[in-house]
DNA sequence: CTTTGGATCGTCT
DNA sequence: GACGATCCAAAGG
């Protein structure tokens, strides 16, 4: 054995969670826990999922995959359930969870985590970091906290040996989660389909694009 | 506390 | 050749 196993009560939801309207899957995905296994000897990080956003794929101009298949992208057109992280701003990974059923292209962008396990290992990744609280509010700072890059891309996190694992430690989803438009687009701006547990505080501190032309 | 501009490079036009 | 599903430090209130 390399790395701990999670409790017990960590239970992997089933692959049909996944193969659904990413809409519908962001906000079932908030209070679920996200399990990072490193093959080296750091330990077990785990947090819990806190912000999300999701994207419709052919059907949403913001999504990577609106404009059909890439090299970048293949991943969002397979299986639900895998990861699909891509590359921006010359230095910054990001992390989603594919959705809907193989062949349709959408997923779930995961934009924060409240640290639950490995605080101190996260820490050692992000120096920037001076807060607890900004250890992972944030796609790209998530990604540097658990240490994911683009050689994840396409892992299957519903295999609970893996290196990245969603599992559900019995917390239900918030029953009235908060939303708002997505952050940093400029497309499909006004799509109510970032949400949030309501009042944590690592949630990232969103700029959302303008609204429109001044009247 | 908030606002602002620069960093930096893979991907697609 | 342009831009991006972002972050950070610096500057101002």
């Amino acid at each position: 054995m390399t790395a701990p196993a999670g409790p017990p009560a960590w239970r992997v939801p089933p692959r049909s969670a996944f193969a659904l309207d990413p809409v519908d899957v962001g906000p079932w995905l908030l209070n679920k826990v996200l399990v990072r296994r490193t093959g080296d000897g750091a330990g077990l990080r785990a947090g819990r999922i806190v912000e999300v956003e999701a994207y419709r794929g052919g059907s949403d101009p913001a999504s990577h995959a609106y404009r059909g298949r890439t090299a970048r992208t293949t991943a969002m057109f397979g299986p639900p359930g895998h990861l699909y992280v891509y590359f921006t701003y010359g230095m910054h990974w990001c992390a989603n969870v594919v959705c809907w059923p193989d062949g349709q292209a959408g997923a779930v962008l995961l934009r924060a985590l409240a640290p639950l396990q490995g605080a101190d290992d996260m820490r050692r990744c992000r120096p920037a970091a001076r807060r607890e609280r900004d250890l992972a509010s944030g796609p790209a700072r998530l990604c540097q906290a658990l240490g994911i890059d683009g050689t994840l891309g396409g892992v299957d996190v519903l295999d609970r040996d893996g290196p990245v694992t969603v599992v559900d430690d019995g917390t239900p989803p918030p029953e009235h989660p908060a939303s708002s438009g997505r952050v940093g687009l400029r497309q499909a701006t006004t799509c109510p389909w970032r949400w949030w547990v309501p009042g944590d505080g690592n949630v990232s501190r969103a700029r959302l694009a303008p609204l429109g032309p001044p009247a």
